[in-house]
DNA sequence: GGCCAAATAT
DNA sequence: CATATTTGGC
């Protein structure tokens, strides 16, 4: 028996399909290292450059800061929900990774972030389109694209006018961050024990941020910062002073490829 | 070796 | 900024 699926809440499963894509195979899981994510972690933790890390040379450490290649940026459902958000509120002519960047104000997040992602998403609006014009009616049913094509975009719903070009735009609803529809969607309280896979590695990851905490922007140059409205409360990285803080309500994620992932969003940002 | 998502190149 | 191609972990 697949323990994979028995540890799986039955809409978490249906929300992510998880486990019984046709289309993906997850290999056998090997014996999960329940890697305890201590913030003593000295390397893993704040890749990406902190301000202080990069003014304070003294730190004797490693850091290169330049040289320093960005971890692997891993959209969570969380995160592409905001990435949709802000796309839905730009309205689709506007939505250029520049200003979906600004307007998502997740520090860390870069244009090019986005712009692959943006590429990505768009394909997945044009089969998306494309059957619920040619096949059938029904988006969302059995036409072809069941929720699972593509796990991630599946777990946010598309708003209605992304599909029609020909009468587009006005970013009419899109409710600012309201935790409406959205949130039964994927209420994803993961069993902890669900299956992982293979070794850790070094992925960013973003907290959110405390009710009014304002964010500094760690590598985000220029003084210039956002001045476009933001969606909902800044999410900034979270690397602090050098070492994670793991919220108490870290979650296990696991994407597509079984990648393993550790994600911190406290509560439903979205 | 394939498949995937994300990164990088054009 | 868009699209095409490459990378790298599974």
């Amino acid at each position: 028996m697949p323990l994979s699926q028995s540890l799986i809440t039955p809409d978490l499963a249906l929300a992510f399909n998880i486990s019984n894509n046709p289309h993906h195979h997850h290999h056998t899981p090997p014996p999960p290292p329940p890697q305890q994510q201590s913030a003593s972690q000295p390397n893993s933790s704040a890749e990406f450059d902190s301000p202080e890390l990069s003014g304070a040379a003294a730190a004797g450490s490693d850091e290169p800061a330049r040289t320093l290649k960005r971890p692997r940026l891993v959209w969570t459902p969380q995160l592409h929900k905001r990435f949709v958000d802000a796309v839905a509120h730009l309205g689709i002519k506007n939505a250029v990774p520049k200003t979906i960047m600004q307007l998502m104000s997740v520090d860390g997040l870069t244009r090019e972030n986005v712009a692959s992602h943006l590429q990505k998403y768009r394909l997945y609006l044009k089969r998306m389109q494309s059957i619920s014009n040619g096949g059938g009616s029904n988006i969302s049913a059995a036409s072809g694209v069941d929720p699972a094509t593509d796990h991630l975009f599946a777990s946010s719903p598309v708003p209605a006018h992304f599909l029609h070009p020909g009468r587009a735009n006005s970013d009419h609803f899109l409710p600012f961050v309201p935790v409406a529809a959205a949130a039964m969607q994927h209420h994803h309280q993961m069993a902890a024990a669900a299956h992982h896979h293979h070794h850790p590695q070094q992925f960013r990851h973003f907290g959110n941020s405390p009710p009014n905490g304002q964010f500094e922007h760690p590598f985000l140059r220029q003084s210039s910062q956002q001045q476009v409205q933001r969606i909902g409360a800044p999410i900034h990285s979270s690397s602090n002073g050098g070492s994670v803080v793991l919220p108490n309500y870290a979650d296990d994620f696991e994407s597509a490829n079984g990648r393993k992932v550790l994600t911190l969003f406290p509560n439903g940002d979205d």
